[in-house]
DNA sequence: CACGTTGTTGCGAATGGTTCCCATTACCCC
DNA sequence: GGGGTAATGGGAACCATTCGCAACAACGTG
């Protein structure tokens, strides 16, 4: 076994299939839902609250911050959506139809997406050591990128 | 070579070496100061800076938190301080005398200090398929504790 | 299709953690 | 023991996020 927790998210097939899974959880179909949908299931990953809002602004310029924090909320509470920590700054939306492990970098702010299997060294470590579960998708591994360390092994030497 | 950044701090020996070497620095050697590194220095680790100005406040209460944390700021270009950030909530802060990794737990709080070589398995694994280096002292690997997992595993069980 | 229930929204205020600004204080070098 | 300047107290500002609340809008029902 490997990092594993967490209800497996049922991977959202598109707009309307999220949609119809909120009406049956009780929830309505709003028109902020469904921009905000149409906005993650657009390509690029990872983006902000604040960037998120910023799109949906684009099409529905009165959707407030607040609401699409709290649509993320209900999103990720059904399992369609989930954040990450990337380090100094606001957490990240995405879906959550592929689970994967960030890395991110301290200098450049980076991400990197890594299978789960990348962590199963330090996974095996410490639940053998420790009894502890790491789990490598909440929280990015935080570091440094092979750019910016190229870069900054260039700057030592100067 | 195994996980390794930033300069190698110099152990502080106790609170007047290390008053000693902001002098040097051309800082000085103020009373805030020495409480707040007396307080780094007594026992028990990862303390938050809200904490620390509690401790600090008892002893002199008129030392304000700002103040806490431009000591901390300043204690860490030297070098003699590191924090870490454990996942949700504040950062802690403790002396860089010994380096280690930290794992957090999500659902208790709890942290662990890990030696390095804990991290090597993901280490080598995140250099070799990205370049990437980890460094598992800024930021901590969360997952979940054993008491956490035996406890979520219990409940699940029913 | 009008109606009422109730989930949602917009908005602003509140929160927690941290940083910034600024006039005043207090180190400490001579 | 006076002067230059680092450091302080205090509070405002900041960012990311959450909360409270009155107005609104989905959508099942009649």
């Amino acid at each position: 076994m490997t990092v594993e927790h967490r209800p497996a998210p049922r991977a959202p097939v598109g707009v309307d299939e999220v949609l119809a899974r909120v009406r049956e959880a009780g929830g309505r179909a709003t028109t902020s839902r469904r921009i905000l949908l149409e906005r993650l299931f657009a390509e690029g990953s990872h983006k902000t609250a604040e960037e998120l809002a910023h799109e949906v602004q684009a099409v529905a310029p009165d959707v407030h911050l607040s609401t699409i924090y709290r649509n993320l909320e209900e999103l990720e509470r059904l399992g369609v959506v989930t954040h990450a920590h990337l380090g100094h700054g606001p957490a990240t939306y995405h879906l959550a139809t592929e689970t994967h492990g960030h890395l991110s970098c301290e200098s450049c702010g980076a991400t990197l997406e890594a299978p789960l299997g990348l962590f199963d060294g330090l996974a095996e470590a410490a639940r053998e050591s420790l009894g502890f579960e790491i789990d490598p998708r909440h929280f990015a591994v935080l570091g440094h990128c092979a750019a910016c360390r190229a870069r900054e092994a260039a700057a030592a030497d100067g």
